[in-house]
DNA sequence: TCGATATGCTTAGCATACTAACTAATTACT
DNA sequence: AGTAATTAGTTAGTATGCTAAGCATATCGA
């Protein structure tokens, strides 16, 4: 079955890509996931950890940890809310938006290696078929 | 930028997958993974531990703490290769092969939702794109 | 106004997954 | 034959990710 072929396509890519994200992270000293969190700040630094739970798919537990983690890198800091005392509120510090560019060379990186000997017809084919993917899943 | 759009996407898919894919595996009492290692057995039952990280595309020590969980759930067993003491090769219990069927239907519901809406010749693109991206990160 | 409910986050505990450092067994080489 | 190198697994420690349970703070409704 094709299905099962594609199932099984998606796990490996899935794997092999986590790896190879992490080992290139991992010379910049972060960890997988942490550079997805940065980069949701780049876009809304001051969002709350509930907020970024929704952008990130994934439980508030979870951004707690990571929060915690990067906080202590001193790569963000958090803030309490100032009319609501049960929100915190997640910054960048200086150091948290310098490592904007090495996050996005290791991106630029991943996707050159992943999409190497790509013509535009077939990214434009992929795109939309992962669309089609992701649409399905929510 | 195409790229970036691809391996955003990626990156959701392969989260939301996961998430999908865990909850799934949690109502037949199992964690995410263990039916890849299930999987494994079934192919090649008595394979070894290094052998087991080869074909899940993971580390020795992630096997062995896996290989130890599916031993308690009673799912696997192991036993000391008679003719190389230091070589662990790792069986199917009964129950463990009893497992298939249910690992299965879930496989199916995944990729079902998954694919939903594909045609047929979307299918075989889409396959064709996701060899040509798991070759590239091989 | 006050009790019940809802919301935001944390803690505890477990699983996958990693690296680094280790033990034990085997093989290779001098 | 005996030492060195390799191979198979384990242990310790850290990170993401989850659920379940708990603690504040806020809000809603009688």
């Amino acid at each position: 079955m094709i299905e099962d072929e594609i199932r099984e396509m998606l796990d490996e890519i899935s794997t092999k890509k986590r790896r190879n994200y992490s080992e290139m992270l991992r010379q910049i000293d972060l960890h997988i996931g942490q550079d997805q969190l940065l980069c949701r700040l780049w876009k809304e630094d001051g969002i709350t950890q509930t907020q970024l739970s929704e952008r990130l798919n994934c439980e508030p537990p979870t951004i707690a940890n990571m929060v915690k983690a990067l906080e202590n890198y001193g790569l963000i800091y958090r803030q309490r809310d100032a009319l609501d005392a049960r929100v915190n509120r997640v910054y960048l510090t200086p150091k948290g938006q310098d490592i904007k560019e090495p996050i996005e060379k290791v991106w630029r990186k991943q996707q050159d290696k992943l999409l190497d000997g790509m013509s535009s017809e077939e990214l434009l084919l992929l795109k939309k078929l992962l669309k089609k993917m992701a649409d399905n899943l929510s």
